[in-house]
DNA sequence: GTGCTTGCAAACGTTTTGCAGACTC
DNA sequence: GAGTCTGCAAAACGTTTGCAAGCAC
């Protein structure tokens, strides 16, 4: 990743590798917030501008994404471990979906409207097991 | 529906009035802003806070549903023309999708997770046919 | 008259931006 | 040394809230 970056005129600094540690080091949902309180140890004064610009910069090579689990701030992860999400109205619990589930709905889609959905970017709410009432 | 307001012990006042009349007037996804906009010959002075406070209130009765179609504000519609929406991240182009094309999607979800989804909340994004280079 | 509703202004949480200084290459 | 990145502070955005005055019932 930091060749990637090197490769397009970016500049490798501390923050971006730092940024890079967290991502990589626990895979899952994290809000921007999160990631900057994580990397305190290795940049103690990364801004969370600075985590927005960075993880900006990320999204543009393709190295991460983020998606919005629904009111609060958008969630960041590798680009790599990219999963639908099904988020509870209720309880606010998050299933992680795979991909295939989305592949019928896919082809419909795609065969009505000739519209090639992105079902990673946001996530699709409803009840969950246990608030069904 | 102003019965309705009435039998829950709710006023019905002139701006509630007004913002019902812009709700079945044009009925396609508008924002807040627009509907205050849009109401502004009724009731000049309504704010936008009363907007919300009011939308709410009839989103409590079930009459009105709000989707958020991306990164923008959310938009309002009457419930009983609630659809799902594709939203193409590149030109911004709204696709209403019947219902039923979630059936399958929904049942899967169902089946595996036990998950009920309300597919009309949240817009599913992707590329329309026009925008897929 | 009771108490729900309103306008206003100010706060909210998340994200973006302008700027001068610091850093990578 | 050129030009990218950073911290800071302030703004932007959509939405919510507290309060005193206003209105429907």
């Amino acid at each position: 990743v930091l060749d990637l970056l090197r490769a397009r005129g970016s500049r490798v600094t501390t923050s971006r590798r730092a940024l890079l540690h967290a991502l990589f080091d626990t895979p899952r949902d994290r809000t921007a917030e999160d990631l900057a309180a994580e990397i305190h140890d290795a940049a103690p004064d990364m801004n969370i501008s600075t985590v927005y610009r960075n993880l900006d910069e990320l999204e543009r090579l393709g190295v991460v994404t983020h998606t919005h689990l629904g009111h609060g701030p958008a969630t960041y992860n590798l680009a790599n471990l990219a999963r639908g999400h099904l988020v509870c109205d209720s309880c606010g619990a998050v299933i992680e979906a795979p991909g295939e589930i989305f592949d019928r709905l896919s082809a419909e889609v795609e065969l009505r409207f000739g519209f090639d959905i992105d079902p990673n970017h946001f996530a699709i709410p409803g009840k969950c097991r246990g608030c069904r009432q």
